[in-house]
DNA sequence: CGCCTCATTGACTAATCTCAAATGGAGTGG
DNA sequence: CCACTCCATTTGAGATTAGTCAATGAGGCG
């Protein structure tokens, strides 16, 4: 079949997602997997991208989860969105000078930093590379589109459905999950704050659902325990995940 | 001073947009002028972009108001942002082949229709141009976060008031409002969609607002009673509308 | 063991929604 | 000009949802 060598480059989180958008060329794994020069790691408690942090850099993680978000003056905070491996990180603060949020390490992290110089690079030498990165890009906005949409019009339960399957979704993407659950190292206090509810409020929501027999998160581990009927529950339509990919380049 | 035919294509609301983020040459502004060829009129209840809808088009709003939402099968629906004189929509969809979200008129509208073609010329011609482009697009995305911030941490009150104050800001922009106040086509239905509340919810905190002599909106019109009483009701900071622009290009 | 943090539960409170009805313009046809 | 309709606004009362405060468990770790 193929080459072992273009296998293990395959092999990253980035690499596989990007695989499930378009069918990347030896030459297009090879410039992902250079983009993970320049490994580092954060632990839990650091910070990666500070809000008005005026350096351009980017990240790429190859392992571990983190999340964007932002404080309010009253010291509460909304978290935006996660990262999971293979996502990108700042990618907008590359593009432009001063981040207006942070993110920070949910679990002890990998992650390679990405420049400028090299998107340009990547941008012009692997155009279908390009496009793939575009297409993520995307994506992740629909992402925050979507959840906004939770947070203005579902309701606690709904909401809370929605963002495990929609979790389940990109983590299948990059290996890190099937139809029955995944491991998820979110607490309770890290759903409040991206759901907009309070960590008790979460507790009870989530015992409501494992009580109607939907879904059990437990331990670090979600657990599908019906998983059409979850998706009924959040009337979860994952089109906005699936969107088409980019004409462009 | 200036030449009077580059006042007359400073008018557009574009065009005094972009002016506000860099200081366009004679050229940028004919290519600004440029863009407004092809330009259509969109009647209340039209559609100007719809879910799944599979062309590759944007507009340059000139006149009038619209919003992009998202409709829920229960029927309720979600607005994730107003298009003002002077805003693109549907860009993203531009570069992407579907749209996952619908746009229509909220006052009858005009709008320049705009391609990719267009769009990539004038990347490649007046760079300066490209940027600030760049720098709208970027400034949305970040009132979408902004505004999921609003739906998850904010108390109705606070989300209003912090609304209306966005509002204004972006409306200076484009000369359609000052400290005092602007004339706003919203109905209290409309507000409910955006700020996740119900219509009678958002008629109560407009009351309450008034009564505190923050600010009044009836008829139309949003006037400010206490311009600063509001920002700190609201506890609004404007940096995410002020960021620094692209570095790219 | 003692000290964390996180999860869990109960009782009470506050915010917001729903239902229902009244009010008030703006337009329309007679 | 008037009667009528349509639609947005306004207000009240009661129901629901979610938040707050407080206490208790349960597991991990020095």
């Amino acid at each position: 079949m193929t080459d072992p060598a273009i296998l293990t480059l395959q092999d990253s989180p980035l690499a596989r997602k990007l695989s499930a958008f378009v069918r990347l060329a030896p030459a297009d794994l090879l410039a992902v997997s250079d983009l993970h020069r320049r490994r580092r790691k954060f632990a839990v408690g650091s910070e990666m991208i500070y809000q008005g942090q005026t350096d351009q850099v980017a990240f790429v993680l190859a392992s571990g989860w983190a999340c964007s978000y932002k404080i309010l003056p009253g010291g509460t905070r909304q978290i935006v969105d996660f990262q999971l491996p293979g996502d990108f990180l700042g990618l907008r603060s590359v593009l432009f000078r001063t981040s207006d949020h942070n993110v920070e390490p949910i679990t002890p992290v990998q992650a390679s930093e990405v420049t400028q110089r090299d998107l340009l690079s990547v941008f012009a030498s692997t155009p279908r590379l390009a496009a793939a990165v575009l297409w993520a890009a995307s994506r992740d906005e629909a992402m925050v589109v979507e959840h906004l949409v939770d947070l203005g019009r579902r309701s606690a339960a709904e909401r809370m459905a929605h963002f495990l399957l929609e979790l389940n979704a990109r983590l299948r993407l990059v290996g890190m999950a099937d139809r029955k659950g995944f491991a998820c190292p979110l607490s309770q206090y890290l759903l409040a704050d991206a759901l907009g509810l309070s960590a008790v409020h979460v507790n009870r929501v989530l015992r409501e659902l494992r009580e109607e027999g939907l879904v059990t998160f437990q331990k670090g581990q979600v657990t599908f325990d019906d998983y059409d009927g979850l998706v009924e529950a959040a009337s979860f339509d994952r089109a906005y995940l699936d969107h088409d990919g980019p004409l462009l380049i």
